[in-house]
DNA sequence: ATTTTGACTTAAG
DNA sequence: GCTTAAGCCAAAA
């Protein structure tokens, strides 16, 4: 049980339903610290997993977007929740609707 | 143990 | 709405 908080950080990101965002400091939260949410960003940036981890879906606490170390950049990030079915206002994400709900039933898919 | 880094967050002007 | 500053945490060297 000696899990490393890098595990539970991929593990809850992996648990992202699709068309879902939340935010680095929810992860944080979700993780047991939720002043971590730096540490979950620099997690990100390794992102060891990167298909396995939906990293794209984890966003800033404004729902803007930050960074994506994977191929394509924001422009593929943007491009991926948008697919999925996140609501983007004004370049920003609406969290009011596309927030994860830890708990609530998940989605089969984007439609 | 100390230092550096990073895809954060909040508060204040 | 934007910029600056400070706080915060975890991993690697």
């Amino acid at each position: 049980m000696n899990k490393s908080f890098r595990e539970k950080i991929y593990s809850i990101t992996r648990r992202i339903p699709v068309g879902a965002v939340t935010t680095y400091g929810q992860i944080a939260r979700l993780a047991g610290n939720d002043r971590a949410a730096r540490a979950v960003g620099f997690f990100m940036k390794m992102n060891p997993f990167a298909p396995e981890v939906p990293c794209h879906r984890v966003v800033s606490a404004d729902g803007s977007l930050t960074g994506y170390s994977a191929k394509g950049g924001l422009a593929r990030k943007h491009q991926l929740l948008k697919e999925e079915g996140v609501v983007f206002k004004n370049g920003r994400i609406d969290l009011s609707v596309s927030r994860w709900k830890t708990g609530e039933t998940e989605n089969t898919g984007p439609f």
